[in-house]
DNA sequence: TTTACATATGCTTATCCGGCAATATAAGAG
DNA sequence: CTCTTATATTGCCGGATAAGCATATGTAAA
């Protein structure tokens, strides 16, 4: 039960469900999303820390950077159904749609290093 | 989006899970389940007001009392997958188990009307 | 109409959650 | 080592949310 609720909760908020369409079509680090998602640093790593605590989202140190990436679900039944579902949910979604079609503009080289 | 949230939002509580596990029994009144989750009546029958507002259950008025139901999620995309895939999930929580144990033994004439 | 009961609504209080600023940690560059 | 940058953590604030309680609404029976 604790599980599930984890889950539930941490698809409860918008930009959380955001992340996980826009991991969809490649793997992150924080400052990238932190632009994307146009929000302070902190408020990414704290939406990134739940997600990864419900085992939607795994990280992935690399240097200075820390790689995002959604899960593949094995450690879960509902991670994997509700990535799975998430395939194809919300894909006609305004903010979604606006948010993935901005994300080949988002390169690390430009939005870091600044 | 805003819809999907509802979704979540709504199963993000044990006690809300719970109704819809109950619920993929039989349908109940208000009182039922007050008896069965053991809360106060208006802690119930906010629980409803929120599963009803995101769909995930429909209500009928039967003179005194209203019957609660599972919806059929015609309305929503997410509904329909998620009350599928809650059929079987949580089915060996134990909480959940004990509570659909004692399901028979609740019976409106006993619970209701003393 | 009164009474009793099932349910809903409002209100108050307490807790939780999302946001940002400041700080801490970690890793590379010089 | 020092400086810079990316990320994490902490603390705080305002708004949302939940439980508890009282009360209102609706319905049936006396």
């Amino acid at each position: 039960m604790k599980a599930f609720i984890k889950v539930m909760k941490a698809l409860s908020d918008p930009n959380r469900v955001k992340i996980i369409k826009m991991l969809q079509h490649k793997m992150m680090c924080v400052c990238e999303m932190q632009e994307a998602l146009q929000v302070a640093q902190p408020t990414v790593s704290k939406h990134l820390r739940l997600l990864e605590d419900a085992g939607l989202v795994n990280s992935q140190k690399d240097g200075i950077w820390v790689n995002y990436h959604l899960a593949d679900g094995s450690a879960s039944p509902y991670v994997a159904a509700i990535l799975g579902n998430l395939r194809h949910w919300l894909e006609d979604d305004p903010e979604v749609s606006v948010l993935v079609e901005r994300l080949p503009m988002i390169r690390r080289e430009d939005v870091c290093r600044k």
